[in-house]
DNA sequence: AACCTAACAGACAGTCACTTCCTAAAAGCC
DNA sequence: GGCTTTTAGGAAGTGACTGTCTGTTAGGTT
């Protein structure tokens, strides 16, 4: 069903063409590339880039987790410890080196557009989480805020990381940086760990 | 100097610019509105849009808290009480009833593009606040964290505001929804009040 | 008051991201 | 193997945005 020959041709082809633009991007910069090039360079057509990564931007900000379904997301996220989950999935996708995450982010903090289509799919994040924060007793309004805190505080961090040289692990900055926001939740996250 | 004929013509075509394409948006639409037709009803030439608001989603999120300088900036934030600061601010924005910005809110909730371009500004607010953060005697990475928090918790009280359909005042919003990030900063906040 | 110059509004042309619609082919299903 | 549905590619159009250039005018100088 989700390994039929059409969806491991999408797959295939969003990475070669995700690689293909990002050589370019590398090579002439970010602006100086049109979709055109990267759709000949991928040897695909412009409409099948588009149709993949919606944006040009979504070149470069197209993540696995924005194809999560919410039951994925509801068994990667625990309510009564939204940190500690993300702290577990950064570090499970450390782990595995996709290789293009690192080249990828540095444009997320060095080229304008990218970085706003960055925030707008974290904002798209938060949005998705918040009523999943809801079901660790907290009210509407503060699931809201706590989720933007959450996805723009991580984003905080991984800015940190970059402006640092992106030599120490990424859950470094997560763990440190979001410490705070911890408390933000009334049941105690130490609990569920084991 | 900061009243010559030519600052008082470009404050006042900003305000009708906005004011003409904010009626133009509420009667077709967003998106069907073009510049041209902004620029024709206000009776300018689209570069002048231009000039003046950046983009078509700047005539909507256009602040001026992104004109303020870096002085005028530190005056308005105490970095002991952050949230004090920003809940002060808005309750001096709706004491003055600028009128044309309980209709914007709306586009930054209804119109994607909008709320993309909103997030980016909370963004570059954020990146502003950072180093004033700093002055708290918070770390690097913690001032970014905090500062994201701050003004993303803001934009989600704000949207929680606006989903209950704008009749409490705002301010009930964000003292409430950032409560919980009073306890992000290390000195008490109770003893700057007066 | 006449003059200078620096800024700025407007006009124009060009680029390219993105959309819409169509057609042909290949995949999936029986 | 035939039928339906999905989808890749192509083509044409729209409009946001960017440069550049020119005429004008504000604001200061003498």
């Amino acid at each position: 069903m989700a390994n039929g020959l059409r969806q491991r041709w999408r797959a295939d082809a969003m990475r070669t063409i995700q690689e293909r633009a990002l050589d370019l991007f590398d090579e002439r910069g970010f602006v100086a590339v049109t979709i055109e090039q990267v759709a000949t360079a991928a040897e695909v057509s412009p409409s099948t880039v588009y149709r993949l990564f919606g944006t040009k931007e979504g070149l470069l900000v197209a993540d696995e987790f924005d194809t999560l379904d919410d039951d994925a997301l509801r068994e990667v996220l625990d309510p009564a410890d939204p940190v500690g989950s993300l702290l577990a999935a950064v570090l499970r996708y450390e782990d595995a080196p996709g290789e293009t995450a690192h080249r990828r982010v540095r444009y997320f903090f060095e080229e304008p557009s990218v970085r706003t289509a960055a925030c707008a799919n974290l904002d798209r994040a938060a949005q998705r989480i918040t009523p999943l924060l809801g079901d660790s007793g907290l009210g509407e309004l503060a699931a809201r805020v706590a989720a933007s805190a959450l996805v723009f505080g991580y984003f905080a961090a991984l800015e940190q990381w970059h402006r640092d040289g992106g030599t120490k692990p990424i859950a470094t900055y997560v763990d440190e940086g979001l410490a705070p926001l911890r408390g933000l939740w009334p049941t105690t996250p130490a609990a569920r760990r084991s």
